[in-house]
DNA sequence: AATCAATTAAAACGGCTGTTTCAAACGGTG
DNA sequence: CACCGTTTGAAACAGCCGTTTTAATTGATT
């Protein structure tokens, strides 16, 4: 009688518009991600989701695990939206690592605004709460292993795995800071200096180049060689 | 009878220890910092400040008004406490950068974990309000043109600056992700190596490194030369 | 000592929150 | 049709929130 059992609809119709259990999920991943967990009410998700305030307890229990399912479900949405790229056997590590890259400015700006995928798991980066583990174990760090592979091919070996690491911390840097602080970015430089050289393509040709010389696999930004 | 006048103290007596504006300030900035501005209580804010909940409204108006006035408070304690190294003429840009890059990477994440003054800022810059354009001008902008000035001597005018502004935000980028998604990075790396690798010494030079390579001003990263 | 503005204190006020209750409606199954 | 577990609906609950009110207290000035 007063054992609430939680429903778990795991499998199919988990995407139909008449499935009430996916309408509050993504309902719920709109609010968290444009207002934050605390900010974000039960009764806006339900209004936004067209069901009734019970159905987030009958579905989910409470609040708290609405928000770690809707994480759950914004990186498995994304995980198939924007998929890692595939290359064939052969490729080179130069191009492999300019697409990578690209898919990473996708992945995070998106073509005009970001999807409230993209917001809600930037959150939990920011202030990790209990959902973010399985976020990072199931999403990033699976990313972030690949590019490290990439660099590891690039750079023939030379590196061991904690500079190749940090190596690969230094490009995933150069792509967040315009996701994560990208308001006060477009504060810092003029606007159309925004549109000319601050779009998913040319940032990507532009990080690329930048790491590429680094590693000195290509010739420096600057054309004046070392000094020294 | 109605009309409430704020009361403004903005000059003596605003740093002492028995002064009920300046404890609250403090008190409110810890805990937005801390919870968001939502998740803050001034109940909490007056508990922590040892004064009545009646006091914020009495100094500030309302805690909307509170909270633009603790982050002004932050970035103006953060600016005296951690200012920028001053260069004698004739310094080589070369170590400017480094100097930079360090002064940079110690007012982000501070000896052991940030004060913070660093995270209610860092709140503002990833969910801009009311209180970002004065945080940007007053505090992030001042250092950035720094930065830029100091790569448009590293690189003797070559660059154009749109060019500077956006190797600038290479090299912020690098230190942001750390201070930023710091939770993250150290999920992805195991334990040890954050602390022999990640810490604000060896993480300036290397990032230094990264970028003087890459803008050809010293050899890179990888002992194999440009293969073209 | 008396006066008066500045400051502090305690209590209360609506309003909104997450959550629960309980009954009504639904939809297959015998 | 009757049955019964599943799902929905409207209303209410207790609690906390920001803010306000009202009164007491302070502290310097006359």
């Amino acid at each position: 009688m007063a054992s609430i059992s939680i429903q778990k609809t795991g499998s199919v119709a988990s995407e139909g518009h008449d499935d009430p259990r996916g309408r509050i999920l993504s309902a719920a991943g709109q609010e968290f991600a444009e207002k934050g967990f605390e900010a974000a009410t039960i009764r806006d998700i339900c209004t936004l989701a067209t069901v009734n305030v019970a159905a987030v307890n009958y579905y989910f229990g409470d609040k708290h695990r609405l928000y770690i399912e809707s994480v759950r479900h914004a990186h498995e949405e994304r995980s198939q939206q924007v998929p890692l790229p595939e290359w064939v056997d052969g490729t080179p590590p130069v191009k492999k690592l300019r697409d990578f890259v690209g898919n990473m400015l996708q992945r995070m700006l998106g073509f005009d605004h970001p999807p409230w995928q993209v917001r809600l798991m930037l959150r939990e980066i920011l202030h990790p709460t209990d959902a973010c583990r399985e976020l990072v174990e199931d999403y990033i760090r699976p990313h972030f292993t690949v590019l490290c592979s990439i660099l590891d091919e690039l750079t023939d070996g030379e590196m061991s795995p904690p500079e190749l690491r940090r190596i690969g911390l230094s490009v995933v840097g150069q792509c967040f800071l315009y996701r994560a602080a990208g308001d006060v970015v477009g504060m810092l430089i003029p606007p159309n200096e925004k549109k000319n050289l601050h779009n998913p393509v040319d940032l990507a040709d532009y990080i690329t180049s930048f790491c590429l010389a680094a590693l000195g696999q290509q010739n420096p930004l600057s054309v004046e060689v070392a000094r020294k």
